[in-house]
This record gives structure tokens, C-alpha cells and sequence, in this order.
RNA sequence: GCGUCUGUAGCUCAGUGGAUAGAGCAUCAGUCUUCGGAACUGAGGGCCGGGGGUUCGAAUCCCUCCAGGCGCACCA
């Protein structure tokens, strides 16, 4: 069995539901019709008139083919010089013809176009029988129209209604403030979601707390609190120090009081500088209430275990909002437990005869749905292990209405997208709407040498503190939504402050800037402009360069939605402002004293403004960065 | 060893089987400044990791080898 998590682009044909891309994203790509704006209208139309005229072709005896057989594909060539459209259908003519020379059948599919076509100009025969359709330019013209219209609805589109999406994602443990790491996926899932909007689906934007009792993660960071809150109380504490002598050190007491004994700090303990903070934040709120033992007695380990969480939670959340990203739903893994909704899963896997005993510990059979071998469910200590909370995760996430789920999880949980879906399967639920997206890893750097060791041993690069402080939560996100998400890459945050001036982002949003000032200065100033508007003075090769690329962005839109692919939007935003600023060099919108623009072709031009500052601002929308009028 | 992802310009990376493989940064050479110079123009730089195969056509699909990342628990 082939096993692919891979995107759509990926997809291997086979139809079994190893495959992460369900039927209803298929046919969205398949389907690319339904891309509003003008280009779907424009596209539709260029292929109704080819396919009429090979009909006519096979009409007059040219042809012998079945014309059920025919798909139409049209595309933009990479070089305008080859046509506003393309089609290779000649190409692929040439087994179902039996004609040998494409060059020749192309040039027969020319003979029987339509000459009376207010849409195509003219066609030519190229390469080796390419079809380069040239378009008359009053399409471009209506593109404009059209973006006055719709405005901030200008590549929205309803391809997506019907569809109610949870988005899972971020996620990260309680146990740490969010890393620069975690950058990556939280800028992904959050774009996603807005591409999912913008094609008319619902969504919600989840992140899950593994904060379930019976994980000991959270135990040893409550302890390592709770020393920490002593040492502020005066203890000394005696803490590991990772070097080539492997001596322990001891940290002196800081508060008043020089209290014995010494604490001895576990080697696994978290030795993050966020643990003192947390600790202090408690001596304030508390004082010294819970005193050597204490803190380490039950109720203070419970104390400190609760208030650990819930602060660490709130730093969670206040760094992702400095991000911006707002969570619909904060899911608490203990409340699985709390409801019962673990039990019941088990209790429902038991029933459906999905798992068994052996060696004091009940197993799913997971190696039925396609895993590698049967997993635990519940260890011989009697405590449910993660598949067994997972599993009643995500059938809980199905009773709340969502009709597909998307877990974004990095590549290193690679290995457990198998038993997920095993156990979510051997519930009885068709997993084909729930999928995985892996974000390939995302390793640090620190001025060249790689920072390891992560949250235990306190080398947490943050994303709020690291880097959105310093370079601003546009330049950051624009930084993360650069690449696709499953190219592995590196972040020097060093780097990327030095560096934060040249991050495209300010490429982008200056090019908007430009736009609004020129905007602004019609708006203030007693400009002469016509006060009809004749979009068809628009010919210059920059303004042509402009409009074409306006048209392409609903599809644009779309094949990012479809293929999880937010980088093709900052891809296609920098190349928007490249042309926007060809086009500012080149073409003066406001008349000045010299006469250099004619009235009405000043109104056109500002017209092009006003419609390009529309969609780059559309566009930003989606990223999440601001579009500001002023730099 | 098994699984999986990645390998494209000096660096970071785009590239939905199509035509001469692109962008940003870096380097070098220009523009000279009437609507915002955070700009524009140009140049250099590539056996698309290697080798087979499928196809009219392959960076893209298949096989194989090489290199690197990640995973292969009664941890999450």
C-alpha cells in the first residue's frame, strides 16, 4: 500500500484513504471553472470556440474522432509573446487523429475558428503546434470593471459553500512559550483558514492542550515551577549544567530569607528563563504561602500545577495574537477525560470488537486500518495513552458539525498520522475527511551555529520576544508564508533582523503606499481629469502588465486555497508590486503643468490605481499583514 | 534496516507534463531624483544530485542509486 501525505499535486490515483486528499479537493482542482472573476467567463469561452471548431473540423471530414474524448486545456504561457492563452490540444490530437505532423492539425483547428469572435483577435501556430490565442484587450478593460465592483469581494469565491472546516493547528505543549518554530504552522494554518473563507467555507481555528493528567510532562514542569518559586523564596538550588565536565551548579537563593536545604533540580527539568518569570509572577500573587515542603506536597504540586498552566496558556495565546491570530477554540485534552468522552471511546472500541487484551494492556487493532501494528490503548497501569485520547479528540471535533477536519502537525509526528486515523476509523468514521498536513521541519540558528536542545534545557528562541518584537508581526509572517510549507528550512533569527529591511514585505506594502498617495493627492489637490472613464486609452505595455496580472488573481486565490499553498500569494504579491512599480515609472496617472497626460487617459489611469490598490489590499487581507497607506 | 520528506544560480527558495528553467538577496555596471528612490534598467552566474525508463515533450511521472532531514515506545 502506497502511503502519501503529500499535497494534491502528489496524489497518486489509487483512491484509498492512505491518500490525504479527499474527492471534494479533487474536483476543485479539476474544476477550475469555477474561479470567479473574469478570467473563468474568458477561459470558458476560449474553449467553447475550440472545441466548435474541431467539431466543424470533423464535420468537414478533417478529423475522425470520437469528440467525447476531447479535454480542452488552456494555459498562460510563461511568455506573453506566446499569446494571452495557450492551448496544446493539437499536441494530444495527434494519437487520436492518426496525424503525425501536430504542426498541421493545429493549423487545421486555425482554418476553422471563428473569424466574427469579439474575443479572440487572432491565433497563431507555434513550436512544435502549440495553439497561441491573442485576446482582444477590452478583456483586461473589464477586469477593472469588475474589481470596481466587487471591491473587497474581488477574488472571494463560493467554491467552497457548503464546506464546515476545523482548522487544528500550533498546538504546542504547555510546557514552553511558542517558539519561533512554531511560526511556520501558525502563519500557514491561520492563511489557510482565510483562503478557506475567501471560497465560502465556514471555519474554526482550534488549538489543542495536551495538558491530560496522566502525562508526566506537565508534572515536571509544575516541579520545575515550584523550585523555582522556592529559590525566589531564598533556597539555594542545585542545578545540572550540560558541559564537557557535567558538574552540577549551585544557584544561590534570591530572596530574603536564606532558608535550608538546598533543592536539587532534576537533569529533566525545564530550565527555560520563562520558568523564573513564572515563578516570580506566583511570589507576587501568592507571596509565600506555599513555603518549603509545601510547594511540593500535594496540594501545593496541584497549586502550582494548575497555575503553571494556566499561565503559560495565557502566554500562548497573547504571543500568537501579537502574531494575529485569534483561536476560535482553546480545546483542553483534560476535559476529554473530565467529560468521559476517553471512556466512552474505549468502551465503543471494545464494543466494536477494535481492540483486545494482551500482555495487561488493551490494543487497538490499528494494523487493520492500514498501520504499521497494533497500538496501546491503555497501558498495563491502567492509564489511556494519547491514540486512545486522540481518537475521542477527534470524533469529539466530529459531533461539533465540522464536515472536514485538517490537523497541521510538523513532519516529526509523521509517524503517528497512521494510528490517528486507524483510531479514528475503528470508531466508525470515514476518515477520508480528516487530514494531516505536515510542515516540514523547521530548524534553528543562531548567528550560524544551530541552537539545540530546545524547552528542557532553556534554549527557546521565541516568536514573540525573538523575533515579532524585532521585526514586526508583517515581516515575520511574510517571512513564514514565503515558502512551501514542506521544503524543510532554517531560521537564523539573527540573521533575520539584520536583514529585516530587506524582507519583501516592505516591497509589497510600498507599492500599495505609492498607490494610496497618488490616490490621496487627486483626492486633494485640483486635478484635471476627465470625468468619463475610457479604460480602452489603457495600452502601454506596463498598464497591459498591470491588468493581466489583476485577472489572474481570483485563480490565483483558488489555487491557493486547493493546493495549501499561501506561498504562491506572497509570490504573486511581489511580483504584482515588480509590475506596479514598471508601471509607476513609466506611465504618469496625474496630470501635471507640462501636459504630459490627457485628461481622460489620467481618468483611466486612475482608474488601474484604484483597482490594483484594491487587490493588493485584498491580498495582504488573506496574508494577514497591514496594507498601509502611509510608510 | 523500514517508512517519509528534501536535493534547482554564491545564499534562501519558486516552478499545476509544455516553448529560451525563474524570483529575492548577494555581486558588478548603469538610471538621477515633475504622482513617495523602501524605486527602475542591465549583466554575470545552472550537466534542475547521478543513472535508466514512460511520453510528441520530463525539474515535474515511474524505477534505481547517492546525500541530507525527520520518524519507527505500554512518551506526548
Amino acid at each position: 500500500m502506497v502511503q502519501r501525505y503529500a499535497p494534491i499535486a502528489r496524489w497518486n490515483g489509487s483512491g484509498d484513504w492512505f491518500v490525504s486528499v479527499p474527492a471534494w479537493r479533487l474536483d476543485k482542482i479539476i474544476d477550475r471553472q469555477r474561479v470567479e472573476g473574469v478570467l473563468s467567463v474568458i477561459t470558458d469561452e476560449l474553449t467553447a470556440i475550440i472545441q466548435t471548431a474541431i467539431a466543424n473540423a470533423c464535420g468537414a471530414g478533417e478529423f475522425a474522432l470520437n469528440l467525447a474524448d476531447l479535454t480542452i486545456k488552456l494555459e498562460k504561457p510563461a511568455n506573453k509573446q506566446h499569446g494571452d492563452f495557450s492551448s496544446n490540444i493539437a499536441l494530444t490530437l495527434k494519437k487520436l487523429t492518426g496525424i503525425a505532423d501536430s504542426r498541421e492539425i493545429a493549423h487545421t483547428i486555425v482554418k476553422f475558428l471563428p473569424t466574427n469572435s469579439t474575443l479572440l483577435n487572432r491565433a497563431e501556430v507555434a513550436g512544435p503546434g502549440f495553439l497561441n490565442l491573442y485576446l482582444n484587450p477590452d478583456w483586461l478593460h473589464n477586469t477593472l470593471t469588475t474589481i470596481q465592483e466587487l471591491k473587497a469581494g474581488y477574488g472571494t469565491s463560493t467554491g467552497r459553500e457548503g464546506q464546515n472546516i476545523l482548522v487544528e493547528f500550533v498546538s504546542a505543549n504547555p510546557t514552553g512559550p511558542i517558539s519561533v518554530v512554531n511560526g511556520r504552522a501558525a502563519a500557514l494554518g491561520d492563511v489557510l483558514c482565510n483562503l478557506f473563507v475567501s471560497q465560502g467555507a465556514k471555519v474554526g481555528r482550534e488549538f489543542y492542550i495536551n495538558d491530560a493528567l496522566n502525562s508526566l510532562q506537565l508534572e515536571k514542569f509544575a516541579f520545575s515551577v515550584a523550585l523555582r518559586y522556592l529559590q525566589e523564596l531564598g533556597h539555594s538550588v542545585l542545578v545540572p549544567v550540560s558541559g564537557p565536565d557535567d558538574n552540577d551548579v549551585t544557584e544561590p537563593g534570591t530572596g530574603e530569607t536564606s532558608a535550608e536545604p538546598t533543592l536539587e533540580f532534576p537533569k529533566d527539568g525545564y530550565r527555560g528563563e520563562y520558568v523564573r518569570d513564572i515563578a516570580r509572577d506566583i511570589v507576587i500573587e501568592i507571596g509565600a504561602k506555599y513555603a518549603y515542603p509545601l510547594a511540593l506536597g500535594a496540594e501545593g504540586m496541584a497549586y502550582f500545577r494548575a497555575a503553571t498552566l494556566e499561565k503559560m496558556v495565557a502566554t500562548q495565546r497573547r504571543a500568537l495574537e501579537a502574531f494575529g491570530i485569534k483561536f476560535d477554540t482553546w480545546f483542553y485534552e483534560s476535559s476529554l477525560y473530565e467529560s468521559g468522552a476517553v471512556d466512552r471511546a474505549i468502551r465503543l472500541l471494545r464494543e466494536r470488537n477494535m481492540a483486545y487484551e494482551k500482555d495487561g494492556a488493551l490494543w487497538l487493532r490499528s494494523s487493520e486500518f492500514g498501520d504499521e501494528k497494533d497500538r496501546v490503548l491503555v497501558r498495563s497501569n491502567e492509564k489511556a495513552t494519547y491514540v486512545a485520547a486522540d481518537a475521542a479528540y477527534h470524533d469529539n471535533k466530529l459531533t461539533r458539525g465540522y464536515n472536514h477536519l485538517i490537523d497541521i502537525w510538523g513532519a516529526d509526528h509523521h509517524g503517528y498520522v497512521a494510528r490517528l486515523k486507524a483510531g479514528v476509523a475503528a470508531l466508525g468514521h470515514d476518515t477520508s475527511h480528516l487530514e494531516i498536513v505536515l510542515t516540514q521541519m523547521v530548524s534553528l540558528v543562531r548567528d550560524g551555529e544551530a541552537v539545540i536542545g530546545g524547552k528542557r534545557k532553556g534554549a527557546v528562541i521565541e516568536l514573540e520576544q525573538d523575533l515579532i518584537d524585532e521585526v514586526g508581526r508583517d515581516a515575520a509572517r511574510f517571512y513564514f508564508l514565503l515558502n512551501s510549507y514542506e521544503t524543510p528550512a532554517t531560521v537564523d533569527v539573527e540573521l533575520a533582523k539584520k536583514q529585516s529591511m530587506d524582507n519583501p514585505v516592505y516591497y509589497v506594502q510600498y507599492a500599495h503606499a505609492r498607490l494610496c498617495s497618488i490616490m490621496q493627492k487627486v483626492a486633494d489637490e485640483l486635478t484635471v481629469m476627465s470625468s468619463e472613464i475610457d479604460l480602452s486609452l489603457l495600452t502601454h505595455p506596463a498598464e497591459l502588465d498591470v491588468m493581466r496580472k489583476l485577472a489572474d488573481y481570483p485563480a490565483e486565490v483558488t489555487v491557493a486555497a486547493d493546493l495549501y499553498a499561501p506561498h504562491r500569494l506572497t509570490r504573486y504579491a511581489m511580483e504584482i508590486a515588480g509590475i506596479l512599480n514598471v508601471f509607476y515609472e513609466n506611465c504618469r496617472v496625474i496630470s501635471g503643468k507640462d501636459d504630459l497626460v490627457s485628461p481622460e487617459l489620467s481618468r483611466a489611469r486612475l482608474e488601474l490605481v484604484s483597482s490594483a490598490r484594491i487587490v493588493i489590499a485584498n491580498l495582504l487581507g488573506l496574508l494577514g499583514v497591514s496594507a498601509p497607506q502611509k510608510m
